[in-house]
Order: structure tokens, then C-alpha cells, then sequence
DNA sequence: TTTTTAATTGTGAAAACAACACTTAAAAAA
DNA sequence: TTTTTTAAGTGTTGTTTTCACAATTAAAAA
């Protein structure tokens, strides 16, 4: 079949912006790059997409690559094509963003690869634009955390009330009355009450949560305003 | 300088869906392709990214070039990858979502151009993944809208209630009571009343309003919802 | 047994929201 | 000139949601 011809063609990547939470901060998963430009400098999970496959599956590949991580909620947030973002070479970079719960994969990632969990306010200096991709997956993950239940994917499958408004006070930068937010968070019907408790964090114990996925996923897109019944949308 | 070798170079697209508002239905603005293959159908105003332009400036470029449009509210919505999706040659794309003013633009984008508005229910079969794109969007700007003023975008400087009334319930696809509608949207200060009426509609004629531009810039981000306090994000 | 620490739980006041119908301006018709 | 017609404009009330606020309890540690 014929092609395009004289068109220019162009590099295209993948970032990944890997976010955890530990149970007390948010935490940004990096690398050190492992090629030229910027060798050695630390970077987002980047890297070449190839000629077969789409960019969802670039993006997969490339964060089970370079950390091992698989199966991960993995979103696409924005391209950044500014003509000199690459030095080396124009690149057109498609960022996704990457939310899991650290202490599920904190031995895996430390272990077999060189990726590094910093602490959200204390990021080293990253290379090209990936300090403003994470700016902006911040911001997409604060506004869409308003009003969808994202912030789970943060979480290990059991947790509890106290962990989840830590999380939430940390991801929005703000303090909650704990009365409201555990009547808030149950009103919503998408957690299910263990018999157990976390004895870790206190001497009494907080008692375990988990998803009621059925509600979960059924819930997951409402939200409200401006319109009447926006449930319905 | 070095390149990145061994690399693939893939082409990279941009296109734009133009929603606009005729004061009675939502319209999508299309134009026949006019190159192979799939040339002559209905497609979106697309084209390739050049090798010094930066994304925004392709879509800008772009829309110009296929409807004389300039200066309007663009918007990236989302990067299309499938390695199937153009048949001639691997092609990723960059879409955008404009809105605009249909009567400010309507002889401009006739006369000049062979670009032509259908009613959103009635859009022709499109080229390639064309119509996920629409369908994207739609659900973009609906989302944006039930939180944000954006639908203004598609009105004229000035206008009346009932007229933006009638927008959003088309855009939303629902009907709205009136009074409840004029209180909530006055209540947000975006508005200014205007001294001359629209005589258009109705007998007795409905007071003009014009954008509060302070207002607007400032409150554009505001939201609400699951935190407290969410207008301070 | 006492102390300490964090988890758990309820109420009332204020604000926001949803449901609902009549009056009025002004052109058109009689 | 009067009457009719049409859509614009406007208020109230009951309900729901949101916010502010503090005492009690379980359980380990002292």
C-alpha cells in the first residue's frame, strides 16, 4: 500500500508518572535514565514507542519494564510536543498516570530495579518537562479525586477510615473533621466493614475496610452540579 | 548533533471536533477529506504535525487552514495510538475540542471554506476513528460543563437566559426549571444585564447579558464536592 | 489500677436544593 | 383601541445536604 509520503515523521514516547501512598505521604516513583541526553539523571518511567503497538500498550510495557509493575490503574493524561522538549531529537512524549499502593509492590520494585520512591515535595530535579507532567497529574488526580473514587487504587485492599482520610487530606492539602468524613465516606455505600482491626497505628485498632466493588464500579462515574440530576449522565 | 537511532518514526496527526451552538441544536462542524484514502468523506479538520510546531500550534494551524477559524476555544482532549487506525500508514493523533460561536463564524466557514455544520444526531459516518473522537468529546465537554463555565464559549457576547438555558439542556439532554436555572446561574455573579432586549424569541423579549470577564477568569476553576472546602484547590 | 492514645459516634443550625404557578411586557389580532 | 397570545420574569416552602462542634470508649502501656 502506498504511504504518507512527505510528511515528516517523529519520535513518540511514553511517560509514566507512578504515584503511591505509604499511609502517611504521597510518594512519585523515578528512575535514573539510562541512556544520553541526561544519562543518569532522574526521569519518569519514558520510553520508545514501537512501531506494533498502541499507546496503552507502550505504556503498560514500558512501566513493567522498568519496574515491574503490571496490571496497574493506568491512565492517559496529556502529550507534550513543544519542538525542543528533546534535545537530542524532537519527541512527542503521551504522559499516563500510574496509582498503587506502595506496600504492595515496595520489595518487587526496590529489589529488582533502580527505581526510587521520592517523597512528592522533596522530587529532585527531573529532566526535559517531567516536572511539569507531574504537575499536572497532580492536578488531574486532585480534580478527578473530587468526585470520583480514584484514591483506592492508593490503598491495599484492606484499610482502614483513619488511613483513608489521611490519604485524602494528603492528596487535597487540608484537614477534615473525622465525624463528617467517616459519615461522608459510609454514606457512599462502597465499603463493606471487616471484623478485624489494624492495631498498628493506635492502641485501640481501626477497625478494616474494604471496596464493595459491586458499588464500586456502578458509582464510579456519578457526580454532581450545576445540572439538576447529574446522577443521571 | 547524535539522534536517537534504531528508533521508530511514527506520523503524527491533530484533529479537531468543532461543536457549535445555532441557538437551538448542537452542531459538529465536518469537511470531506481531500486526500487519499477515505478522500471525499466526512471526516474531522485534521492534518500532520510539522517538524517545528508545537501541538497546539498544529491545531491551530490546522483549523485555520480548513475553516478560517482563529482565535477560538481549543482544548486537547486525548491522544489516539491504535496501530490499525489509518490503513495507509501508522498514524497517532492528537485530538482537540474547539467551541464556538456558530452565527460570529457561519458566513466565514461557508463562503470560504467546504467545511458544513450537522446537527450532532446526525453526523454522517466518519473516516477512520472519527466518530470515537465525537463521542469522546461530547462526554468531555458534558463533564467540563456540569462544573465549569465553558459553555459560554459557544454563545455570543451577548445573550439571553432562556437562550443559555436552552443550551444546557441540550447539551445535557434534559429539560430544566426556569426559575431554579435564572437564580442558580445569577447567583455565580458571571453575569451582567444589559439594558436592550432580545426581541427575537418572543413578544415581550428578553433582557441581553454579557460575561462578567473578572468574574469569569476567576471563578472558571472553582468546583465542588467530596472535600469540604474544594474552592480553595 | 491508672494513664495514654487514637477510634468511634450524634446533634443542631445554616445553607443549598428542588418543586411548584402566577404575573407581566409587548406584539399581533380583532 | 381593545383583546388575545406568547414567552419572560419572578418567590415561597419543604426537604436535603452540609458544616461545626466534643464526649466516650477500646486497648495497650505505664
Amino acid at each position: 500500500m502506498l504511504k504518507y509520503s512527505k510528511q515528516t515523521r517523529l519520535l513518540l514516547a511514553v511517560d509514566c508518572i507512578v504515584f503511591g501512598f505509604d499511609g502517611e505521604v504521597l510518594k512519585l516513583l523515578l528512575i535514573k535514565r539510562g541512556f544520553q541526553p541526561e544519562k543518569g539523571n532522574w526521569s519518569l518511567m519514558g520510553g520508545f514507542v514501537q512501531a506494533d503497538e498502541s499507546l496503552d500498550q507502550a505504556a503498560n510495557r514500558i512501566l513493567k519494564q522498568l519496574t515491574g509493575l503490571e496490571g496497574v490503574y493506568l491512565e492517559q493524561l496529556n502529550t507534550f510536543g513543544d519542538p525542543q522538549r528533546d534535545p537530542m531529537e524532537r519527541t512527542v512524549s503521551v504522559s499516563y498516570f500510574a496509582l498503587i499502593d506502595i506496600q504492595k509492590y515496595e520489595t518487587q520494585i526496590s529489589a529488582d530495579y533502580h527505581a526510587e520512591w521520592f517523597q512528592l515535595k522533596r522530587t529532585p530535579k527531573l529532566i526535559f518537562d517531567h516536572q511539569e507532567m507531574v504537575e499536572q497529574a497532580r492536578k488531574r488526580i486532585r480534580y478527578k479525586a473530587a468526585m470520583h473514587p480514584i484514591l483506592f487504587e492508593l490503598l491495599p485492599t484492606k484499610f482502614t477510615i483513619p488511613q483513608l482520610q489521611t490519604l485524602y487530606e494528603c492528596v487535597f492539602n487540608t484537614t477534615i473533621d473525622k465525624r463528617n468524613f467517616s459519615k461522608r465516606v459510609l454514606a457512599t455505600g462502597l465499603l463493606i466493614k471487616l471484623a478485624d482491626k489494624d492495631k498498628a497505628g493506635s492502641k485501640r485498632g481501626a477497625y478494616y475496610y474494604q471496596l464493595n466493588m459491586q458499588n464500586y464500579y456502578a458509582k464510579f462515574q456519578a457526580f454532581m452540579n450545576f445540572i439538576p440530576n447529574p446522577d443521571s449522565l
